[in-house]
DNA sequence: TACATAAGAATAG
DNA sequence: CTATTCTTATGTA
């Protein structure tokens, strides 16, 4: 697979894909981060490669995004590469938020027609594409932010720039 | 408002 | 089967 990275200012955005399609964003802000993903990478015997000029299209989305850009990402193929049946339902469900709204876990659930609303959270909590899928616009239904894998720093960052309080 | 508790769906081990 | 998870609703003080 190949690999990029993409800085912004609260750390680093690592990109990987095998073919024409994203599979995996991930949120580094450390060089242990970053160690330790290449060695997962590594554990499952997948060959990597550095090339950002495989991600020219990414890139500027991204970019385009950070400057508080309209960006959903919503064009970009994706190429899972793991995930139930069920975690991707939920994936493409949260994929049609569109920039700068949110729903709630509850509300997702019930678009797919149940009332499990933490399952809803542990599939998002599996999201391989953050900002891509943006899982972050999902926040529990009394207004509070709920929870983030890649920590709540990062989420409130994200709601912040879409809402437009925050310039790069 | 704050805290405990049950219910809820799906997944990992 | 049990524990865990990016939740919600209800009860009680």
């Amino acid at each position: 697979m190949f690999y990029t990275l993409i800085d912004f200012p609260l750390g680093s955005i690592f990109l990987a894909k095998r073919g024409k399609a994203l599979s995996i964003a991930k949120y580094i802000n450390s060089d242990q981060k970053f160690e330790k993903t290449l060695e997962i990478f590594k554990a499952k015997k997948i060959a990597l490669k550095y090339d950002e000029n495989k991600f020219k299209r990414e890139k500027e989305s991204f970019s385009k995004y950070f400057r508080g850009e309209k960006e959903d990402f919503r064009s970009l193929p994706l190429d899972f590469l793991s995930g139930t049946p069920y975690q991707k339902r939920v994936w493409l469900e949260a994929r049609k938020i569109p920039f700068g709204q949110t729903e709630t876990y509850k509300s997702l659930a019930l678009k797919l027609n149940h009332r499990g609303y933490r399952s809803v959270g542990q599939a998002l909590g599996q999201n391989p594409l953050l900002i891509v899928i943006p899982c972050h616009r999902v926040v529990s239904s009394d207004g509070s932010l709920g929870g983030f894998s890649a920590g709540l720093e990062l989420k409130k960052f994200l709601l912040r720039l879409e809402r437009r309080e925050i310039f790069l």
